[in-house]
DNA sequence: CTGAAAGCGCTTACAG
DNA sequence: CTGAAAGCGCTTACAG
C-alpha cells in the first residue's frame, strides 16, 4: 500500500504538502497547481490515507459506538441500517454492541469501545436512570439517544411522539365501538413505557372511560406480554380491546389467545406499537402504530455527526411523526355493535371511522 | 487517558518494559516482580492500551469486515450476533456493511473497509463467480464465507448441508402422501440455489417422481416467490406441494395464495428453507428446514480468527447440520388420502410418518 | 532481564 | 505557499 511519502516522492513535494493538498479543509493552503500535481500522483498510485495513522495524530478514530439491546429484535435492524447509511458516507464506521439489557455487560462493552477511541455513541438502551450514559455525557462525549430518553440530562434524542401514538390507537378502538379497554404497559424505567402509560390514562380520562385495567410489565418481551394478558383476564375481565405498549407485548397476547382459543379480533381486539418488520405477516396481521424505523436511524446519525463536528452548538432533538396502521387484529367489539348507546360517556373522540377500513 | 509512559513513570521502568509486561505474549521476557509492579501501576491508573497506536505499529487494526446483503433480512441478525459474540472477546470488532446485492456498492464499501485496514473479511454475499472475493483471496487477505461458496478457489466456508436439507423436505411431503411436487429454485448464480435445485432433481428422480415442475428465480425475495408460484400454476398445474428454495420465496407463495384464496395446506402444502426468525409466527406457521443461524456466525468468526492468527494452517471449513421443523403449512394432499396407490412409483422413501405430527 | 532508539503513517505548529 | 521537524502511543530489533 502506498503511503504519503510515496505520493510526495512522485509529486516531487514534501509529505506535509501532500497532507495539506489531500485534505479538502487545508487544500486552500497550497498552490492550486501543486495541489493538482499531488492529486494526480495520489490517483496514479491508488493512494488511500491510513485512518489509523491519522487517528493517532488527530485523536479521532472515525468510529462511533452503537449500543442496542439485541440485534435479533426486529425493531433494530432497520434503525441500524439507517445509522450506517448516513455514517459511512460521512467517513465514520459504526461499531455495534448488544447489551442484552444487562447493565454490567453494557458497561464492559462500552469500556472496550472507549478503548477503541470511538468518537461518539448512539444509545438505544437508555433507562430513565442510566448512570453510565449520564457519566459519559458529563465527560463531554458526543451522544445521541434513540427511542428512549434519560430523565436528565437533556441529551439530543430521536424519538417519536409516544403520547400521540397512544391517542391514535385509543381513538381507533373507540371508533370501532370499544369502551372497555385494557392496557399492557412496558416497564416504567423506560421513558417510552412511562410516557405511553401516562398517555393511555389521560386519553381514557378525557373520554370518560375507565382506565383502571392496566398491567405493567418489567420487560419488553413476548413472554411478558403473554403473562400480562393473563393477569388482565384474571383481575379485570370484561374488556374487548387491549392496547399493548409495543408489538412484542402484543405478540405475547396472541400467544395466550391462541392457547386459550380466544378469537382475535372476534372477542378481543389488539393494537401494538412500533410496526416492527413482519408484524404484517402474522395472523391476524397486527394493527399497530408505525414508527419510521429507518429514518430514526438516519436522523440519529445526522445528529451525532453534528455533535462531533460542532460540539459547542446547542444539542438538537428530533421528534418523528407516527401513524396508525390498521390491519386485522382490531374490529368492532362482540355482541354490542357500535352504536351511540355503546359508548355513553364519549366526549371528544372523533366518530369518523378510519377510512382504510370498512365500518363495523 | 493515561498512556504507556504514565504507567512506566509510576512503575519506575522504561516504556518498552511496560509494553512487554502488559502483553501476555511477551510477558515472559520480563522479570516476574517487575511485571507485577507494572500490572499494578496500570491497574491503578486505569490504563487501557490504545489500539490505534498499536495498530499503526503492528499493521493490524483488530477489526474485520462483515459483508452481508441487507441487515433487515431477518436471516442475518442472528448470524451477525454470533459473529460479534466470538469476535469481540477475541479482541476484534466487526465492521458491518450492507451491499444490497449491488456489486458496485459492494466493491466501494469493501474498498473503504480495506482503507480502514481490516484484518480479514466474512462474506455472506458470495456468488459462484465473484471476482472481488477471488482477488482478495489471491492477495492473501484472510476470508471466511458463510452460507454460500465460490466455484473456486477453495475458501474456508461455514455452510449447512443444502442437499440433505432438500432431501428432508422432500421426504416429509412424500410421507404425507404427495407425489406431484413443484420446486421454486433460488438463483443459479448462488451456490445454495444451485445445490438445492440439484438435490431436488436427484431426490425426485430417486423416488421415481416427475421433477419437471421447476421455476427458477433470479433473486431470493418474497416478490420473486410470488411470481414463481404464479408461473408454476400456469405452466405446470396439478401439484399439491411446493418446496421453496428459501423462506422468503415461501412467504411469496403465501402472498399469492392469499390473493387467489388458495388454501395452505388445504390445497397446496409449502415447505421453506432457513427457518428465519418469525416464520413460526406467520399463518400458517411455516414448515421449513432449520439452519443454526447463530452458530453459523460463531463458527465463521472462529474460523476467521484462526486464519488471521495462523495464516499458514490449511483452511478449514465447517458443515453444519440442519433439521426439519414441521409446522402448519404442510398436510396430506387434498382428495387423495395417503395410501399406497397414491404414490405408485415410490422407491426408497421412508414411509415412517414424521413423529412430531399426527398422521394424515 | 531492561533500556535506548527507531519508526509505523500521518498532521500541524513553526519557520522561512 | 512550502519545507523541516516534532510527535501522536505504541512495538520491537538491538545493545548491554
Amino acid at each position: 500500500m502506498p503511503t504519503l511519502r510515496d505520493v510526495a516522492a512522485r509529486a516531487g513535494v514534501h509529505p506535509g504538502t501532500v497532507s495539506r493538498a489531500l485534505n479538502p479543509e487545508t487544500r486552500a493552503l497550497v498552490k492550486p497547481q501543486t495541489a493538482q500535481r499531488v492529486l494526480k500522483a495520489a490517483e496514479a498510485l491508488g493512494y488511500q490515507p491510513n485512518p489509523i495513522a491519522r487517528g493517532l495524530k488527530t485523536n479521532r478514530s472515525m468510529t462511533v459506538g452503537v449500543v442496542i439491546p439485541d440485534l435479533t429484535n426486529p425493531l433494530f435492524p432497520p434503525i441500524v441500517r439507517g445509522i450506517e447509511d448516513v455514517l459511512m458516507p460521512g467517513g465514520y464506521s459504526p461499531l455495534l454492541i448488544n447489551t442484552d439489557n444487562n447493565a454490567e455487560r453494557e458497561a464492559q462493552l462500552v469500556a472496550s469501545l472507549r478503548g477503541r477511541q470511538v468518537d461518539g455513541f448512539i444509545f438505544a438502551t437508555a433507562r430513565l436512570k442510566h448512570p453510565l450514559i449520564a457519566d459519559l455525557a458529563a465527560e463531554g462525549v458526543p451522544i445521541v439517544l434513540v427511542n428512549r430518553r434519560l430523565d436528565s440530562p437533556e441529551l439530543p434524542t430521536v424519538t417519536s411522539d409516544d403520547a400521540a401514538g397512544v391517542v391514535m390507537a385509543l381513538r381507533h378502538v373507540v371508533d370501532l365501538g370499544h369502551t372497555e379497554i385494557a392496557y399492557i404497559s412496558g416497564p416504567r424505567w423506560t421513558s417510552t413505557g412511562q410516557a405511553r402509560l401516562r398517555a393511555f390514562k389521560m386519553g381514557m380520562a378525557d373520554l370518560g372511560l375507565d382506565s383502571s385495567r392496566v398491567v405493567e410489565t418489567n420487560m419488553w418481551s413476548e413472554q411478558q406480554g403473554e403473562e400480562a394478558l393473563g393477569k388482565l383476564l384474571e383481575r379485570h375481565p370484561g374488556f374487548t380491546a387491549v392496547l399493548a405498549g409495543n408489538d412484542l407485548l402484543a405478540l405475547g397476547c396472541y400467544d395466550l389467545m391462541h392457547k386459550r382459543a380466544i378469537s382475535c379480533p372476534g372477542e378481543i381486539s389488539v393494537v401494538g406499537f412500533n410496526d416492527m418488520p413482519l408484524v404484517d405477516k402474522v395472523r391476524p396481521a397486527l394493527t399497530t402504530i408505525a414508527l419510521p424505523h429507518y429514518q430514526i436511524g438516519t436522523e440519529a446519525a445526522r445528529l451525532l455527526l453534528e455533535r462531533i463536528r460542532q460540539p459547542q452548538d446547542p444539542p438538537k432533538s428530533v421528534l418523528l411523526p407516527l401513524s396508525l396502521v390498521v390491519r386485522e387484529s382490531t374490529a368492532a367489539p362482540p355482541a354490542a355493535a357500535p352504536s351511540s348507546s355503546a359508548h355513553p360517556t364519549r366526549k371528544g373522540a372523533q366518530t369518523k371511522p378510519d377510512p382504510r377500513r370498512p365500518a363495523g
